[in-house]
DNA sequence: AAACAATGCAATCATTATGATTGCATCTAA
DNA sequence: TTAGATGCAATCATAATGATTGCATTGTTT
């Protein structure tokens, strides 16, 4: 039965490659409504794409060529509804359906977000500017420096060049990873913080690209449990789907800190940071020596 | 001149509601490309959408006619380029902007997820059950309760009813917001603790729906500053978008502990909870009256 | 200098997808 | 029993798309 099942799972495929790009969307509207919902019609579909009655029917019938199993139509409610057969014929990645859920069905921009009232995904309390993560966006993409002006915790506001490599969400904000001029060296910026981006037309030297950021090319091997001093281990095994109660997770030595602050990871060797929200330890301090910026972690002496 | 740039834009508008959806996407897919990485070829499009070469350039010659400025042809890199003068003809929300560069422009289901080597959103280290996730969504949806167990902290598996009214992420995870038969009481449950989910065919009653849930309905007003022992405020003023030194947010009460232990927000009286990676302080105290889990939040005797 | 290759374009024609209409089926409400 | 609102299939018209041809532009190879 296992081997039918994949056999069907690769016919289905086989008839969607098959599909236009307009048609495949409208087919996993219907595929995530019915798993999600429960139910879905034809003016649910019609709302949505703004399509006409008969290519509403036509996308239905495809669907039910594809996975008959999966919706029973009742008139009663005028709707389709999902079977308790029923079998997802799109993959799913647990984020992407729970941004769906809460954004909406789509990819965001030809229709805007259509905010739910029953998922709600984490509040924001930063917003970067669009056109700022643009700029930076053109420059790391084709391999340009951008002359700019930052204001940094430390020293103010300052202007400066750099050559930046990636965008990464450090789990409170956006910042960018560049090469600094001023300091000879990588660093991350806050993308909040820059006051002005422009681009820069002159060459980028070989060592101010990625290849030549040590801590971005490090990879880290970081073990967590639970906090030894938490009673019920159980609760954070499932939440974090640990194995042999540990997860083992391989982050860049750039990034590794970020992780360990925000999910307030006590790194301190004898496991005493314990505070409030804290519910993992590291079980491998010593990797603490390969991450240059630890001490943004929780428990760092 | 700001006058005919609106009337430009709602011409633009105008003739973007004219189009199919599928058209609509295939354009929004050209300005994306335009303003975050600078270029964008028909080669570009046929990859993404799997269109024909005709059905490309037709999609180039519509985009020309909306926003005529905003591209230039260079031959010499067989490819288009965003102008000076580029104007978005797409409205942006730099949350969704930000996913599709991280993931790939598209919803993620109908042709899946296509990582960038760019730009990184945060490491996730919870991951809910997608099959759960679908089961709480349509008891939600079809109102209705669920059969469930669940695996707390404080008491490990117990079996238990309860009516879920709406998913979260509290930052860290994603939980349901649900009243509790068991305690009577609406209340928090995890995602990756629940080990079975079961909708219930029968009756829910009034009071275990959402307009009965006084801390979901209760919106409380939350005044952040910058701590005060943080020498150079204008940074974080900057990332936070503060206005006079400020920022005001409305919160759900049974939301805002959440947020304010996300963000690590400092909300002891005297300010006195400064620890690694606190930035804020909670200007208005006293709206932790209004908060039943409160506890959760850092700061709070 | 000429030929080739790889992008771009427009025009034309064929094919496919979609939209409108008609007639029918099912169910609920009046 | 009738009306209304969903569903369907069939038919025909329209629009979008795909393939092909010829041409333009640029860089590379011969």
């Amino acid at each position: 039965m296992e081997y039918q099942n994949n056999l069907i799972e690769t016919q289905i495929n086989k008839k969607l490659a098959e599909l236009t790009h307009a048609q495949k969307d409208r087919l996993a509207f219907i595929d995530f409504s019915l798993q999600f919902f429960g139910h879905v019609a034809r003016t649910d579909l019609i709302q949505r794409f703004k399509t006409g009655l008969a290519a509403s029917t036509r996308d239905f019938s495809t669907y039910k060529e594809l996975a008959p199993d999966n919706l029973i139509l009742r008139h009663q409610t005028k709707s389709y509804h999902r079977t308790d057969d029923f079998q997802s014929i799109f993959k799913h990645d647990p984020e992407v359906i729970l941004t769906s859920l809460s954004r909406g069905f789509g990819n965001g921009i030809s229709t805007g977000v259509q905010p739910s009232e029953q998922c709600f995904d984490a509040v924001r309390l930063i917003h970067p500017n669009v056109a700022i993560i643009a700029s930076i966006m053109r420059a790391i993409h084709n391999k340009q420096g951008v002359k700019c002006g930052y204001v940094s915790v430390s020293s103010g506001e300052t202007e400066r060049a750099i050559v930046p490599h990636s965008i990464v969400n450090n789990g409170h904000r956006w910042h960018v990873r560049a090469y600094d001029r001023k300091h000879n060296s990588f660093r991350d910026f806050v993308c909040t913080r820059f006051t002005y981006v422009d681009l820069i037309q002159g060459p980028v030297h070989v060592h101010e690209a990625s290849p030549y950021d040590q801590q971005w090319q490090q990879i880290v091997d970081i073990e967590l449990v639970p906090h030894p001093k938490i009673k019920q281990p159980r609760a954070i095994e499932m939440d974090y789907n640990m194995s042999d109660g540990k997860l083992s997770i391989q982050l860049r030595a750039a990034v590794a800190a970020y992780v360990l602050r925000q999910w307030q990871v006590d790194c301190s060797v004898d496991h005493s940071e314990l505070h409030l929200g804290c519910q993992l330890a590291l079980a491998n301090p010593e990797v603490i020596k390969l991450i240059e910026n630890i001490s943004l972690a929780p428990g760092i002496a």
